[in-house]
RNA sequence: GCCCGGGUGGCGGAACUGGCAGACGCGCAGGACUCAAAAUCCUGUGCCGGCAACGGCAUGCGGGUUCGAUUCCCGCCCCGGGCACCA
């Protein structure tokens, strides 16, 4: 047998990749597929850094899913593209002082590069990026059509800003009230006119629907919570110059124990209510709270603050007048703005009561519990007919009772705002609105879209709070497009999270100028049938992608209204124990990784580290054994492609033991693979390469299903072994390989014997053996004897090819 | 504070539905090959005691259910993530 060729990833890899463009295997036929499976995971941001081991532990993850899918013969749509609009490229031009319209398209060639490098199984013919006037000119069609139908609204609404940077900022990038580059300077609130979208309307939707899709449930309970559902009821307290002030409340029940209530700062009756006595106090309260940024007054110091308003209101239950006040700990923007405080019950305005004096009255008994601060369990004292009810039914009957007097009404709340996709910057796509005195904000029309984002030399956000594009006067002056007099465009840009919402209706349809997305393709490939990335996503992207695709459906765009019924989320991949970030230092560049060991070993590698729904440490050291497990396959292939008997196309059995882990590892491939249990399936593999290597098998028969179960992880490898072993077509136009359960099991198994539930022996016995045989032979066994010790056995459990145990 | 995950050898991690804890891999130790080293191959490797056969102890901690618990129940501790004056 002449010697087997040196295993070089560098060149298999290199080559596969040329003939996988040359021969187009991975464009599959988009118009008539017999089985189509749309294999999506979440395009990436072109960063300067170049593609981090975070995404490509993704992508490796999803792209192995793809390629099984397409073994199992699905015609697989697995595209990619760049989410290159945003607040983050925007930051990084500022930084490094170029403009990002020049920085993007190398950030993109260089991530092109990356993703080609990595083997992906992408189909290029349908790159997109948000950036591309052809893309965004669609996103602004998505703005126009939730404007007409009177989903986008404009609201007065609070933005930080930094008065360094000069810019608004993401709630993300204030710092316990902090600006997060200028760790000294304190953000300012600025109330701007900013558009927003009614996701709010969809709430109910939203979360109902949850329930029908087949999702990660670490990602279903965090959007549930986002969404964030609260039953109760609103109560009316009403004061004695007949206003009527309204609280929402989860806890009817405790109405009784009501000794005050709160108004937020902001609150309308709050300067109506206040005597004229405390007038004075309680303006310069909500003056002082006014200069309170957004973030530190919710996630700062939570000492309780307020000011009493001079004037009483009736608990609506026990008829007393109680004192209102105000304080921060109140919110405007959830529930009415006002709640009814019962400190017996509630930890906060347990605080707030105990720093001002406020009466307490305990009206829910628990056992066990002086105090129960929110308990549900438990039965309701002081609350006078309701006394002895639980506290679920005394809820519902004080409602009941309330409700016939007009002062009380059961309600859903949200936590869930309505979306602010307005971002006073440069880097996004124009949102396209005119601004006309005479018609009001009227939509680009349809055909004059896109606004095209002007080219700004200086893009700098400036200290006025208006977007850069207003400095372009030719662009920012034009006609009403509905009466034609003088009008302005808006200024601010959309949110990048607008871009990502529709990205994956594109895919399919790029080639489609004329339309968003094309009917029959449309048809065809979508919803997604699976979606794959991180946790990072699951509020936002998510939520808005679902969003968004219900309001389609409604406006009869599409024919489905969720998007991706199949969602996976993967883990993330740390280092020496923490989170990798630029500040650690302990960033992995996967260039070098692929550059050492090939794209083969580094895919297996970050599959094998760990769980992929979980994620895993990565290790300098761990990537020698998957590469020695390739050098090994390597060479298993070569060998058996150059045996006479294979070479010459002869299939021969196998050793029954070779037979028998083959079929176990088929099925454990199989099974593992399709849950994206990657690590266990690898170990699997691992092992039959172990058995073939001891059994001295190179038969064809043993050696080609191995080649075809690890084609999804190292394709490269498998490519080149395939064709060694004589094919002339792709390895992933063959068909995954069957397994027989038959086959896989073996003829004995060891059953286990125990004594009082400790191992005392090891028994072979034949498959399916009965308790009877079992039991003679392990009575007989002299290590169990010893331990039986003439005791009469008092019970047996007996448990078919695993165990025995004698109780005595 | 609330809601999700998680805690298993020196390390990453396995373990079906309550049935042999530690698969697979890394590392380490010994051996083969080599002038030597690397690579490769073989053997061993949870901890304690013992030359060994073998015995004891072990899945964060404390209880419980069970013939039998990493797995189920109760009460804690620690780590990671999310939400956070949400009434």
């Amino acid at each position: 047998m002449p010697p087997v060729p040196a295993y070089d990833p560098q060149t298999v890899e290199a080559r596969w990749q040329a003939r996988w463009a040359e021969r187009h295997t991975n464009e599959p036929e988009l118009d008539h597929p017999a089985r189509p499976f749309y294999n999506l995971m979440m395009f990436p941001y072109p960063s300067a850094e170049g593609l981090h081991v975070g995404n490509m532990f993704a992508f490796t993850g999803a792209d192995i899913y793809g390629r099984y899918k397409r073994l199992q013969g699905f015609t697989v749509f697995e595209p990619i593209g760049f989410d290159a609009f945003g607040i983050h490229s925007e930051n990084y031009a500022l930084t490094v002082g170029t403009h990002p319209a020049k920085l993007i398209p190398k950030n993109i060639a260089a991530f092109t590069k990356q993703l080609k490098r990595f083997g992906g199984m992408f189909d290029w013919r349908h790159q997109l990026s948000t950036t591309d006037p052809a893309y965004y000119k669609w996103t602004q069609w998505l703005f126009v059509q939730l404007f007409k139908a009177g989903l986008a609204v404009r609201k007065r609404a609070a933005v930080n800003w930094c008065p360094v940077c000069k810019t608004v900022l993401a709630n993300e990038q204030v710092i316990n009230g902090y600006c997060e580059r200028h760790p000294d300077v304190k953000v300012e609130p600025r109330f701007l006119e900013q558009w927003f979208f009614a996701i709010t309307k969809y709430a109910e939707r939203l979360l109902a629907n949850l329930e029908t899709l087949d999702w990660s449930s670490s990602t279903a309970t965090l959007q549930r919570n986002w969404i964030g559902k609260s039953e109760g009821a609103e109560l009316v307290f009403e004061t004695p110059d007949g206003s009527k002030i309204v609280v929402f409340t989860t806890r009817p029940d405790t109405v009784f124990g009501a000794t005050y209530l709160v108004l937020a700062p902001e609150h309308p009756l709050v300067e109506r209510l206040a005597t004229h006595e405390q007038q004075t106090a309680v303006k310069a309260y909500r003056r002082e709270i006014e200069g309170k940024d957004l973030v530190s007054r919710r996630v700062g110091d939570k000492t309780k603050t307020g000011v009493f308003l001079g004037a009483y209101a009736r608990n609506p239950a026990t008829g007393e007048a109680i004192p209102i006040w105000t304080a921060d700990y109140v919110l405007m923007e959830y529930g009415t703005g006002a709640i009814m405080a019962v400190p017996a019950h509630d930890k906060r305005d347990h605080e707030f009561a105990t720093a001002f004096r406020l009466p307490i009255r305990q009206v829910v008994r628990l056992e066990g519990e002086s105090l129960p601060l929110v308990s549900e369990e438990g039965t309701l004292v002081n609350s006078g007919p309701f006394d002895g009810s639980t506290c679920a039914e005394g809820a519902r009957k004080i409602v009941e009772w309330l409700s016939d007097r007009g002062l009380a009404t059961p309600r859903v709340q949200f936590r869930i705002h309505d979306w602010c996709i307005s971002r006073q910057r440069y880097w996004g796509p124009p949102i396209p609105i005119i601004h006309c005195d005479a018609c009001g904000p009227v939509a680009v029309p349809e055909k004059d879209l896109p606004v095209e984002l002007p080219f700004i030399e200086d893009f700098r956000p400036d200290d006025t709070g208006v977007s850069p594009l207003a400095r372009h006067r030719e662009w920012y002056f034009v006609k009403c497009p509905q009466c034609g007099k003088d009008a302005r465009r808006e200024t601010d840009v959309s949110d990048t999270f607008l871009d990502s919402s529709w990205y994956f209706l594109r895919y399919p349809s790029t080639e489609f100028g004329d339309r968003p997305f094309d009917a029959a393709r449309t048809r065809t490939w979508l919803p997604v049938t699976t979606y794959i990335g991180g946790n990072e996503h699951a509020v936002l992207h998510l939520l808005y992608s679902r969003f968004v695709t219900m309001v389609l459906k409604d406006l009869g765009h599409v024919t489905f209204e969720e998007p991706f019924p199949k969602l996976r989320a993967h883990g993330l991949i740390i280092k020496d124990g923490a989170k990798m970030s630029k500040s650690r230092g302990n960033v992995v560049v996967p260039d070098a990784y692929i550059q050492e060991w090939g794209a083969d070993a580094f895919r297996m590698y970050l599959m094998f580290l760990g769980p992929f729904q979980e994620g895993g440490d990565f290790r300098d050291e761990g990537i020698t054994g998957v590469r020695r497990f390739l050098e090994r396959v390597w060479t298993l292939g070569q060998e058996a492609a150059l045996t006479p008997g294979v070479s010459a196309g002869k299939r021969e059995d196998l050793p029954s033991e070779v037979d028998r882990k083959l079929h176990q590892t088929i099925r454990k491939v199989t099974q593992d693979t399709e849950g994206l249990q990657y690590n266990t399936a690898i170990a699997a593999m691992m092992e039959y390469v172990n058995e073939l290597r001891n059994a001295d098998c190179r038969a064809r028969s043993g050696v080609e299903p191995l080649v075809l179960l690890l084609a999804p992880y190292a394709p490269h490898l498998a490519e080149e072994l395939w064709a060694a072993l004589g094919h002339e077509t792709s390895v992933f136009d063959a068909r995954w390989p069957a397994w027989d359960d038959a086959r896989a099991a073996a003829g004995e198994v060891e059953v286990v014997v125990q004594v009082n539930g400790k191992v005392r022996a090891r028994l072979a016995v034949p498959r399916g053996a009965a308790e009877a045989d079992v039991r003679k032979r392990a009575e007989g066994d002299e290590g169990v004897r010893k331990f039986l010790d003439g005791n009469p056995i008092r019970k047996v459990i007996f448990v078919p090819d695993r165990l025995i145990n004698f109780v005595v």
